[in-house]
DNA sequence: GCCGTTTTCGGCCCGACTGTTTTCAGTCG
């Protein structure tokens, strides 16, 4: 784990003991949201704290939302590995109680009562509880609460993980279909984190304007797949539908992939507040909470129907009030004042003090495909069948990189047959007309950074993408050497799924990214975004680090049969996360440009 | 615990839904 991650961990445990133990919600909530900060951070608070040496503290506080209080504690944690408060802070509370705030609908004030009223310190507890009625004893616990809780107990039990970008997103854009063509109903779409782009997805949220909710609502909820109705009121629905077993190219889902369910929640949405619902359901939580408190500066308050005066009243929308904005997204960041950007970049990471709309990377931007097997390793498509496929989608350029001999389980090439298949990749590029086919290799990044073939064989290739497979569980150092390494070798131009991680499934390398990058940048090498939705590798902190830092990102899809190429979108939403313009990103660059770097290394204009 | 061209103290985003209540607390997003 990283540091930021252990330290994001840290906090966020600080924040839920606090609120348990029934202490001041700002603190709990500043902890919180430090814990946010601190994960999505692009360098490691250790490179932070030690680069800054005796000014660690002052250069901490310049993080807007981290105090003198809060940069002590980090310093503390990057220093000594510890947090006192948090030492202090468990030993004052049953260790099984905390994972009971896993249970959806209990929260820091019902469980503290459980615990100091109740006597429950665990989840056995909590069932004997329940088992023995003793619980209705309790404040606000009659049958419908106990029977509701017992239930979200099953549901724990069950576990949850959030759901991959690509699971998720098939799922909503299939509910959303199926609503538009509900009676009344003129829009409808997906918001929140999965409209974001991130990588995984805590929960689904669906938006639809309708003459006729009621009718919306009861659709929605009898949906087949809908194990749960967790709510069903006016406006809002929430349920839990289970998620299909099928988890694409490599099979079968297993436990840690996805939980069996996920929440959907629907909103219905008047049409008029159509783009202030968009805005405010798409979050993320931290950006909205930054662009109200700037209406509240301007004299303004912001809420899901639009952007009013504020008069110091709660649900101006339910006071015949004229919205000052609210029809479309654009029209509320021109009334603030800000400058528009899109949903993925909505993390309050510098987004609301751009002066100027970025133009980041989009599908259309994607003329190039550097990353594809075929059925000489573990494709399924000919060359020839690949290459067609690259050029139905507009593609200029397709690389046909099959992997090197230590995957052998992937079909890896001997360096024979990658002769005879370079042979045959020029052989197909002489009869195929309208696109470049590319000689390439995957190859491996053996464990010590040297490479699966000898550069006499890597200099006969168009295109080397050097890929870690193995040895993933290697401690930060020995990762670092090893990606540099691969990376200062001259045939190579970019560095595949640098991680190895996959998602919910194993962590992969966590090489020092800073060093990799600025290597990668010296040594005219991109930097892959994995679109394969498992992977999603480069993440998007690091691509925005590549990206501030001036390097290249190449997107591929890795592909290995047709509907692989479908992943681009996960691999572009993954990059404009990061920032990414078109003009860093190689395979958005004209064919002469792309193979001139290809060729020398020379490609950036 | 953080933050500040109305504030260095007193705020801290805002509303829907549920269940247990007779007017609201708790949870969630």
């Amino acid at each position: 784990m990283s540091i930021n991650q252990a330290l994001a961990e840290a906090f966020s445990e600080i924040a839920k003991l606090t609120e348990l133990l029934g202490g001041d919600k700002f603190r709990a909530i500043a902890h919180d949201k430090v814990s946010r900060i601190v994960e999505g951070y692009p360098s490691d608070m250790s490179t932070v704290v030690a680069a800054a040496g005796i000014d660690a503290r002052k250069k901490l506080v310049e993080i807007e939302g981290i105090g003198p209080k809060i940069a002590d504690k980090i310093i503390e944690f990057v220093t000594t590995g510890k947090l006192k408060e948090l030492d202090e802070l468990r030993a004052q509370v049953p260790a099984g109680l905390m994972p009971l705030m896993q249970i959806p609908g209990l929260g820091p004030k019902t469980l503290h009562t459980l615990w100091k009223d109740g006597g429950v310190e665990n989840l056995s507890g909590l069932k004997a509880l329940i088992a023995n009625g003793k619980i209705l004893d309790l404040p606000r616990m009659a049958a419908k609460s106990v029977a509701k809780l017992k239930e979200s107990i099953a549901l724990a039990e069950q576990g949850s993980v959030r759901l991959p970008l690509g699971l998720a997103m098939p799922i909503a854009e299939a509910m959303v279909e199926r609503l538009k063509k509900v009676k009344g109903v003129t829009r409808a779409a997906f918001a929140g984190s999965l409209r974001r782009g991130k990588e995984t997805i805590g929960d689904i949220d669906i938006l639809v304007a309708t003459s006729d909710p009621a009718k919306v609502g009861e659709e929605f909820r009898g949906a087949p797949e809908v194990v749960q109705v967790i709510s069903a009121g006016e406006t809002r629905s929430s349920v839990r539908i289970a998620i299909g077993k099928d988890a694409g190219r490599w099979g079968t889902l297993d436990d840690n992939m996805a939980g069996p369910t996920i929440q959907v929640d629907l909103k219905i949405i008047p049409e008029d507040s159509w783009g202030a619902a968009m805005y405010y359901f798409t979050g993320s939580k931290d950006h909205n909470v930054a662009v109200r408190g700037r209406a509240l500066d301007m004299g303004l308050t912001l809420n899901d129907y639009g952007l009013y005066k504020d008069d110091k009243k709660p649900e101006p929308h339910k006071r015949g009030l004229k919205p000052l904005a609210s029809r479309t997204e654009e029209d509320i960041f021109k009334a603030l004042g800000l400058t528009f950007v899109p949903p993925e970049i909505r993390e309050n990471r510098g987004e609301l003090k751009l002066k100027e709309a970025p133009r980041l990377i989009e599908i259309g931007d994607i003329k190039a495909e550097l990353h594809a097997h075929t059925t000489a390793s573990d494709g399924d498509m000919s060359i020839e069948e690949l290459a067609a496929q690259a050029q139905s989608r507009g593609f200029h350029t397709i690389a046909v990189t099959d992997h090197s001999k230590s995957s052998a389980i992937a079909g890896g090439l001997s360096p024979e047959r990658l002769v005879e298949h370079i042979a045959a990749v020029r052989a197909a590029a002489g009869r195929v007309k309208g696109i470049a086919i590319l000689a390439g290799s995957e190859v491996d990044i053996l464990a010590d950074g040297r490479l699966d073939y000898d550069d006499e064989l890597l200099a006969q290739l168009d295109v080397v993408v050097a890929s870690p497979h193995a040895g993933l569980s290697q401690d930060p150092a020995a990762a670092t050497r090893r990606l540099i390494k691969a990376i200062e070798n001259p045939f190579v131009r970019v560095l595949g799924h640098p991680t190895g991680r996959l998602i919910n499934r194993r962590a992969g390398i966590s090489p020092d990214m800073a060093e990799v990058i600025a290597a990668a940048k010296q040594h005219s090498v991109a930097l892959e975004i994995n679109a394969y939705w498992l992977r999603l590798d480069l993440r998007d902190l690091h691509v925005q680090m590549a990206v501030e830092a001036g390097g290249m990102i190449a997107i591929d899809c890795d592909v290995h049969a047709a509907a692989d190429f479908k992943s681009l979108r996960y691999g572009v939403l993954t990059g404009r996360r990061g920032w990414l313009r078109a003009e860093a990103c190689v395979n958005a660059w004209e064919p002469r440009r792309l193979h001139g770097w290809l060729k020398d290394g020379r490609g950036r204009g």
